[in-house]
DNA sequence: TATAATACTGAATGAATGTTCAGTATTATA
DNA sequence: TATAATACTGAACATTCATTCAGTATTATA
C-alpha cells in the first residue's frame, strides 16, 4: 500500500533541520482555515470532521493529532481570532484620541468584522450549547473575562481622562458587553448598513447613559 | 396484549361528551409539563424524545401524536410561555404609574423569571442553532418581532408621556432588546442578587441614554 | 349495533458522526 | 545505518436519537 504525506514541500534548498515542525505548522494551518470556513459557514454542530477532512484531503485521524478533539479545534480557532483581533485593535486604537472616539471605532471595527466573520454565529452556537466538559467551560469563561476586562480598561481610561463618570466600573464592563453581546445577534438579521447604524446608536444611548452629569 | 391507556379518568358524573378533548387537552398538558421541566434542566438538544417519554409515562409515538416534531414541541413552549409572561405583566404593569418605573419593574421581573425559568438557556441554544426549517425560522422571527415590538410600545409611552426623547424609536427597541438579550446570558453565572443589581444599573444607564438633553 | 374517527403503543428504522487505534511513512538522532 | 520519534492513514467502532408506522384501544357518530 503506498501512502501519500507532505503533499508540500518545503524549500529544498535549506536544509531540512526542523521539516516536521515546518509540517506541523502547515498541517494546522491548513485544517484550521478549511474549519474556519466550514464553521462560519454552516455553524458548529452543522460541521463535521467528515467535512473538514474533506476540504482539508486529510484523514481524520490527522485532525485528531494536531487538536485534541472537534471541541479543541474549535476553541483554538477562538483563540486564535481573538488574539488576532486584540492585535489589530491594538493599532487601530491609536487613530482615536478620546475614549468616546475610541468606542465608537471599535463598534465600528466590530460590526463590520462581525458581518464578515460570521464565525459569531457559530461561537454564539458553541456558547449556548449545554453540554460542555468542565475544562471547555474553563477555557469560554477565560474568554469572557477577557472581553470585560478589556471593556474595565476602556471605561477606565474615559474616566481618567474625565470624559465620563461612573463608579462601578466593573458593573458597566458587563452593561458594556451585554449589548454588544445581543447587539450582534440582533445586527445578524441585518444588513451591513443598517447594523452599523444600530451599533452607532447604541454607543449614543451608551455613552449618554454614563456621562458626566452636568456638562 | 393489553394496552393500559387513560391513565387519568375525567369526572365520571359528567356526561363525556367530549371525553377525547379532554383527555388530549391532558396528554398535552402533561407532555408540556415534563418537557419544559426537561428542556429547563438540559438544554434543547441534550433532552432526547426517550427522556420525555420516560418522564411523562407515555410513548414516542404519543408526542409524536400531539406535537409535529421536536422542535414543534419546544416552539409550542416558547410561545406557551411568551403568553403568560405577557398576561402576567398586564397585571403587573398596572402597578406603576411612569414608564420608567416600568422598565425597572420589568427588569426586576424579567431578572427574577429568567433566572428561575432556566428555559431561556435553552431558547438561546436553541434560536442560535444554525440548522432550522423555513417554517421555524419563521416561527423565531415573529417571537422576535414581539419582543421588539412591546419595547417599541414601551418607549412610545414614555415619550407621548414626556418621560424621554428619542426620535428612533424602532432602532431604540432593537437597542433595549440587545441589551437584555445580553444581559440573560451574562447573568446567568450570577446570583439572584448580583444580577438584579446588573439589570437595574443597565436601567440606569439605558434610562440616563435616552433623557431628555436638558433637565 | 356497526362504522368511523380519535388516541394511543413501542419496536424498528435509519442516519449521522465524534473518536479511536493498529499500522505505515517520513524525518531526526546516535 | 539502526533506532527512535514524529506525522500521518482510514476503516471500524460506538453511540445517540429523531422519527415512523402497523397495529390496538377507546370514544363518537349514524
Amino acid at each position: 500500500m503506498i501512502f501519500i504525506v507532505q503533499i508540500c514541500q518545503p524549500e529544498s534548498g535549506e536544509a531540512s533541520v526542523n521539516k516536521k515542525k515546518q509540517q506541523t505548522e502547515l498541517t494546522k494551518k491548513k485544517i484550521a482555515d478549511a474549519a474556519r470556513a466550514l464553521f462560519a459557514q454552516k455553524g458548529y454542530k452543522a460541521t463535521a470532521i467528515e467535512d473538514i477532512v474533506k476540504a482539508v484531503g486529510c484523514s481524520a485521524g490527522n485532525i485528531y493529532y494536531h487538536f485534541k478533539n472537534k471541541e479543541g479545534l474549535f476553541l483554538y480557532l477562538l483563540e486564535e481570532w481573538n488574539r488576532e483581533w486584540d492585535s489589530n485593535w491594538l493599532v487601530k486604537e491609536k487613530l482615536y484620541l478620546t475614549t468616546t472616539d475610541k468606542l465608537y471605532g471599535m463598534v465600528e471595527y466590530l460590526a463590520l468584522d462581525q458581518l464578515s466573520h460570521p464565525l459569531t454565529r457559530a461561537a454564539d452556537e458553541f456558547f449556548n450549547n449545554a453540554e460542555k466538559a468542565p475544562d471547555v467551560e474553563e477555557r469560554i469563561n477565560v474568554m469572557v473575562k477577557g472581553y470585560i476586562d478589556f471593556n474595565r480598561e476602556l471605561l477606565q481610561k474615559g474616566i481618567d481622562n474625565q470624559e465620563f463618570e461612573i463608579s462601578n466600573v466593573s458593573g458597566h464592563a458587563i452593561i458594556l458587553d451585554s449589548l454588544l453581546l445581543g447587539l450582534s445577534q440582533h445586527c445578524r438579521r441585518m444588513e451591513r448598513v443598517e447594523a452599523l447604524a444600530t451599533y452607532r446608536l447604541a454607543v449614543d444611548v451608551f455613552l449618554q447613559g454614563i456621562a458626566k452629569p452636568i456638562r
